[in-house]
RNA sequence: CGGGAUGUAGCGCAGCCCGGUAGCGCACUUGCAUGGGGUGCAAGGGGUCGUGAGUUCGAAUCUCGCCAUCCCGACCA
């Protein structure tokens, strides 16, 4: 194999491009606007699963599948949210093909098979859900209703870029239902904080909690709650998006339940939702010129031991040193890899594992054994030390856990260099559009006013921060009076 | 969906302007040496030149359509 390297600094979108196709993460596919998911690439999104999925559970939700296709008629129940996304849906229009009579060898659309009624292959499945909610409740006692789904969604999106925006990726959705308004605004702030917890804690990304303004809200929630993440370009991700759904889809499915005095009350709903985007912003955050950086805790591999050998015999006897080392690391909860392939030298499995960001690297060769030492290399600093045998096992666990804390802290330096006050409009051009970062400012909370900066600065509002001070200030652009700061930036 | 660019071996590219039946580097296969930061030497294998039509005695090369990808906009998780 042989890499090309594109500079991080010199061209950010392709270092990314670059990046997730070496370290054979993910590559373009046959399908327009589609990608495949390479098995490294898909076991980093299986670590993220294994722990949002356990967080799910721990907050009391349960796991259900509903239906890829949506019948146009109840897609469009729920107006503002089909209208949202009617410009990007794809629809089932016909069930069979035939072979062509004009054209041997070649399949047609057999026209004879148009569906009655057009299916709607779901961007997102608050319909299909909320039709079948209808049907499980009809009492208080049937509240609340608190199911998470994985699956796959389509958006046709015009332009794509790997794992940031593709036509079909993968996804979980939370759709909740209650009985109360404090109960469904509750959900949506606690599935929020679980958002932000597993950004933090599990993919060493700081993250700021908010609330999007109307015109970056899900068009079918009364509010909407987002997490949002700053890359390495300084540009925003939005990393995590909770709805407060009011009784909008209620009203639309007409799901009602029977209170405890007998009356019959609309329910509340909450939903939300992370992707495979959080891939993109893995990458972004931590990654260098050398490739792939991962925080331990969402690494595939944890450790890798590469041996340094001339004979099979010097082989066998560095892997018969290593194996307690690897035994107790296994049982531990790590996964450690020999890479015994005798057709790859030491080099150049180095700068391989380094490529896929591997978090601990330990190189063991002849002279290791002479002096029970071995190297030990992390892939963040790539920092090496010569580390004696017996101290492997508790040098390794603590590098792990430095390791997992350094990406956070670094990421969070990154962010902090990056975002600036900005109180004139010229102030704000130059922290957007040259020192490129997030411009923390004032708003007059006017929609005109956020469209009017956007189409100006390409900046929108990344959101009202939930612990935004309240301060006193004017519209970095209209002047008005505000009375705190918002999050604008530059977006993915 | 608008503007620009690209499409030649698994990957990266040259050849195209000036038509004559395809080449380089890496990867791959085999052998020998080598092995503590992307091994060296030697010998091999692999390509309907994105696709469809047109011009021509002859098209990777010229013309048109289509498809795909990338970059810049609009839209979006």
């Amino acid at each position: 194999m042989a890499f090309e390297k594109v500079k991080r600094s010199e061209n950010y979108s392709e270092w990314y491009n670059n990046l997730v196709k070496n370290a054979d993460m993910a590559e373009h596919s046959a399908v327009k606007g589609c990608m495949v998911i390479k098995p490294y690439g898909y076991a980093i999104w299986e670590k993220m699963q294994a722990q949002l999925d356990f967080m799910f559970k721990e907050t009391g939700h349960s796991n259900a599948y509903f239906p890829l296709f949506v019948p146009k008629s109840l897609f469009e129940k729920e107006e503002k949210n089909a209208a949202g996304f009617a410009k990007e849906c794809a629809v089932v229009t016909h069930y069979r093909l035939k072979s062509n009579p004009d054209k041997e060898g070649s399949l047609m659309v057999d026209p004879e098979s148009k569906l009655e009624e057009e299916l709607v292959v779901r961007p997102t499945s608050e319909a299909i859900i909320w039709n079948t909610y209808k049907n499980w409740i009809q009492s208080y006692r049937d509240l609340p209703i608190l199911i998470n789904q994985w699956a796959n969604v389509v958006r046709w999106e015009m332009r794509t870029r790997l794992f940031l925006r593709t036509a079909e990726f993968l996804w979980q959705e939370g759709h909740t239902a209650h009985a109360t308004r404090d109960e469904a605004l509750e959900e949506t702030k606690k599935m929020l904080d679980v958002y932000a917890e597993f950004s933090e804690k599990f993919m060493a990304i700081p993250v700021i909690r908010g609330i999007k303004t109307e015109n970056e809200r899900f068009a079918g929630a009364d509010d909407t709650y987002t997490i949002e993440g700053m890359m390495q370009d300084g540009k925003a991700l939005q990393m995590g998006t909770s709805h407060f759904l009011g009784q909008n889809f209620a009203k639309a499915f007409d799901v009602k339940f029977q209170t405890k005095e007998g009356n019959l009350e609309y329910v509340w709903a909450s939903s939300w939702g992370v992707s495979t985007r959080l891939m993109g912003a893995l990458i972004m955050v931590h990654s260098d010129d050398e490739g792939l950086v991962l925080p331990p805790k969402l690494a595939p591999i944890h450790v890798v031991i590469v041996p340094v050998y001339r004979s099979q015999e010097e082989m066998l006897s560095i892997a018969a040193a290593m194996k307690p080392l690897m035994a107790i690391l296994k049982s531990s909860g790590y996964t450690v890899k020999l890479d015994d392939r005798d057709t790859y030298k030491p080099g150049y499995k180095f700068a391989e594992w380094e490529l896929k960001g591997v978090p601990v690297r330990i190189a063991v060769g002849p002279r290791d054994l002479d002096s029970k030492t071995a190297e030990v290399v992390r892939r963040d600093t790539k920092e090496k030390s010569i580390v004696p045998m017996d101290d492997l096992y508790t040098h390794i666990c603590t590098l792990l856990l430095d390791i997992q804390e350094n990406l956070y802290r670094r990421a969070e330096q990154v962010r902090s260099v990056k975002t600036f006050l900005a109180d004139t409009w010229d102030e704000f051009l130059d922290v957007v559009n040259v020192k490129e970062g997030f411009a923390m400012a004032h708003w007059d909370g006017s929609a005109e006013t956020e469209t009017k900066i956007k189409a100006l600065s390409k900046a929108s509002i990344r959101c009202i921060p939930l612990d935004q001070i309240q301060e006193e200030g004017v519209c970095v652009f209209s002047g008005k009076p505000s009375k705190g700061r918002v999050v604008f930036s530059k977006a993915y």
